[in-house]
DNA sequence: ATTAAAAATGCAACTTCATTGCACGTTTTA
DNA sequence: TAAAACGTGCAATGAAGTTGCATTTTTAAT
């Protein structure tokens, strides 16, 4: 695993004190996190550097965002190698139970047949159920 | 077509004067609305009997609602039949060009497969791209 | 090393969309 | 025809996200 400071700098985004923290935040976390997750993790720190250092890191490409359906936006590393491009894009997963979203990137998005002149640009693919950790 | 305000009974919603205007409107409507949309065609309503009215509709299972990425909610009519279960879903499409969203009906969402442990339940399968009137 | 420019941070204010409370009017039912 | 249930309208509130600007920190140039 290559350290943090290099991975911010892989993506031009200077590694500074905050954004080492949330990125190691983000490599730690098997579900999506919210801005509202990071805050209660780092209550010193200003909510709205958390919103800006968020915001950075997906212009950046690090991470992508994912809308579960709650209304809360949630976010999540890109693999390595991910251009947020079509092909990149995979499942993602919203467990009723302990309200955790999941990537699946094993789990690519299926092509979807469209009606006639329909031109598909992006694919977004949400699942909803319960997820491993819920099922026994 | 079946009178609004049958289809209203039918729903076990009371036909108010508001509630078959705007049924009348979703019906005449090729993409999904917004609740400001609403607002729009009825400057003379009041805001949240429109919201109101969304509701309902969507709580007796007349309409159905739609998550774009836009933030805006959108609503739209469900199907003859639909009981808003798992095998009625079907794929909506955003158009980045005129910003309209449409039910596509006659497109099944497909079977997911999942990793081990995950139970599906609900499936929202949205496609972003160029509609069949904006592709010329 | 010193200074100027650029970038990040922190605090406050604001926007947007959704939701709730409550009084009042209308419809339904007993 | 009275009581209850339901619908409507206006105001207020909530939640999430976003922006403006002053201050601090970092970087680059001299
Ligand atoms: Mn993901
Ligand atoms: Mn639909
Ligand atoms: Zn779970
Ligand atoms: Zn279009």
């Amino acid at each position: 695993m290559k350290k943090v400071e290099e991975k911010l700098e892989q993506k031009e985004i200077r590694p500074t004190a905050m954004r080492m923290l949330v990125l190691e935040t983000l490599r730690n976390q098997k579900a999506a996190i919210s801005l509202q997750d990071l805050e209660i993790e780092f209550e010193k720190a200003d909510r709205i550097t958390l919103y800006r250092t968020l915001k950075t890191f997906q212009e950046k490409g690090l991470i992508h965002s994912i809308a579960d359906g709650t209304g809360i936006t949630k976010y999540a590393l890109c693999e390595e190698g991910c251009k947020c491009a079509p092909e990149d894009m995979h499942v993602h997963f919203f467990c009723n139970r302990c309200e955790d979203t999941f990537c699946l990137p094993k789990f690519k998005i299926p092509k979807v047949s469209l009606p006639k002149g329909f031109v598909t640009l992006e694919t977004n693919l949400l699942v909803k159920g319960t997820c491993a950790n819920c099922t026994h």
